[in-house]
DNA sequence: TATAATTCCTACTAAATTTGTAGGATTTTC
DNA sequence: GAAAATCCTACAAATTTAGTAGGAATTATA
């Protein structure tokens, strides 16, 4: 039950984004260096963040990445698109794997487990965060 | 963010000891066939477990393992034994890996989510779940 | 129009973790 | 003393995670 490093780094890109919205274009390696990673990696991050429509980019010269509406985007969503949905147990998801689902007493747990912690997270904004 | 096999089980056999609480103790092979998974993988499960005080066992011919006060074992509990304390994130066990803990807008939240996951599981006790 | 700086995309490898197996020691009842 | 049980530790296989690498496509600017 570790969150992935996928999912810390996400987060603090994300961060780091929201606290310069409108600022113009962020460019990868400034990213890479201010969440202490290699450039290769918090590519691969941002490109998850990207095609799940969190992160905008502009491609070639002085582009980057940004963000939109930091006030829109919930700590939810982006570990979401990072950690596999955040489904904690693949029988709350694939309804196959659970044949007697309503008379298994972990079944519930796991369920409202799964719907705590993404209520949780989603009733946090990245901009609500990085005030404090 | 995934449970363990581990923890998935063990609260299995939590549950079925504690259906049976009370009527002596029951033994290895019958609780790894009701979990459906092999006798050696259940025995480190519940060695674990018993280790953690959350079983009993008598050891000799017709021993075997049984739950003492199941209305006083919480699911938090249970999982915490189980799961390397529900420490999602290393840096809200270990303050030596965060030194820029007050400044990093992601700490926060790994260590309230931290506080939200095991503050519902230790709503929550065994007897509460296996009766519905 | 060439060049440099950037994002985009995919494949692969190394490391770590999880999952499960195995073997034998110890205890207790009959 | 034999059988049935728990106890304990080491190890192997499988899976997942973490990170590296290389090159294609795009765009501003000199």
């Amino acid at each position: 039950m570790k969150l992935s490093a996928k999912a810390r780094y996400g987060l603090k890109v994300m961060c780091y984004l929201a606290k310069h919205e409108g600022e113009g274009p962020i460019s990868l390696p400034s990213i890479a260096q201010e969440i202490d990673a290699s450039e290769k990696y918090t590519e691969q991050i941002i490109l998850a963040l990207r095609k799940a429509d969190l992160v905008q980019a502009t491609r070639g010269m002085s582009g980057g990445y940004y963000i939109e509406k930091a006030d829109n985007i919930s700590v939810g969503a982006i570990l979401r698109t990072l950690e596999d949905d955040l489904v904690i147990v693949d029988c709350i998801s694939d309804t196959n794997l659970c044949p007697n689902k309503s008379s298994c007493s972990t079944h519930v747990v796991w369920e409202n487990l799964y719907k705590e912690i993404n209520g949780f997270l989603d009733s946090m904004s990245l901009t609500s965060i990085i005030r404090k």
